[in-house]
DNA sequence: TCGGTAGATTTAGTGAACTAAACGTCAAAG
DNA sequence: CTTTGACGTTTAGTTCACTAAATCTACCGA
């Protein structure tokens, strides 16, 4: 039952996991540092966070010398559907079509993700 | 710039009042113990979030003899931009069609929906 | 008038996420 | 051999959401 709720800074550690398939603790904070300068964090910092991930079950470590190499155990896509349900249930009351809605509205779509968008559109009502 | 950030709970309570326009911390608290009877809640709790929902401007109250009566201030609109804005950025890399994609494919669609979000795709299309 | 009830306010405490300094260890550099 | 630096570990502290009892206050009914 690996754990699939983050916070922010321990899911920006898991997105640099996540792209880079294993880190250790000193390339992810510069990569952090290097990703988000605005929000600069310490070394000790992310040890810290990293030791919450691993209580949490989100990542796994291989000792490499005396260094520890760490790697993501939980995938991208389980905490994607895990957050994407919450906002879902909680402030979309559970209308898929209202988020969407939101999403085409507000947000800026590229002409790229328009036409994927229909795509999936289409497959999903042909299945119906 | 008030405050659109909110819990989990300070999200029902603004449910409740978005769909009433008003109510008293009494009527938030047995409503909330109504659609949400697996989480029972005490009033004094309610209270509290009351509280923090008024220091962080999301909501107003008259008094009305000795008791209040509370409104949202924010609307449910900026509440749910906000919170989409943060989950896009956050877990879809600001992907869009990352997130629709993810919603087609896991949650359960309406036909109904499935057909708002056609015509909502095709909107936006002819816009572009 | 007195006691209960229903308000609001005060006080208190937990857990999670985040922050980071301080400390001990050990290897490589000088 | 000693110092420096890069590790991981320990310790410590903040903030925020949430929880709720305890207390104060005032009206209403007996």
């Amino acid at each position: 039952m690996t754990a699939t709720k983050l916070g922010v800074v321990q899911t920006r550690i898991m997105k640099v996991l996540w792209d880079s398939g294993k880190a250790t603790a000193r390339q992810i904070t510069d990569e952090l540092n290097r990703r988000f300068p605005t929000d600069p964090i310490a070394h000790s910092t992310v040890q810290t966070l990293l030791r919450g991930l691993m209580d949490k079950d989100a990542i796994t470590h291989q000792t490499e010398g005396r260094t520890f190499v760490f790697e993501p155990k939980v995938a991208e896509d389980k905490v994607r559907k895990s957050a994407t349900r919450d906002l879902l249930q909680q402030v979309f009351g559970g209308k898929a079509s209202d988020l969407v809605s939101y999403l085409l509205t507000n947000e800026k779509v590229s002409k790229a993700e328009l036409d994927q968008i229909k795509k999936l559109v289409s497959e999903k009502t042909k299945k119906k």
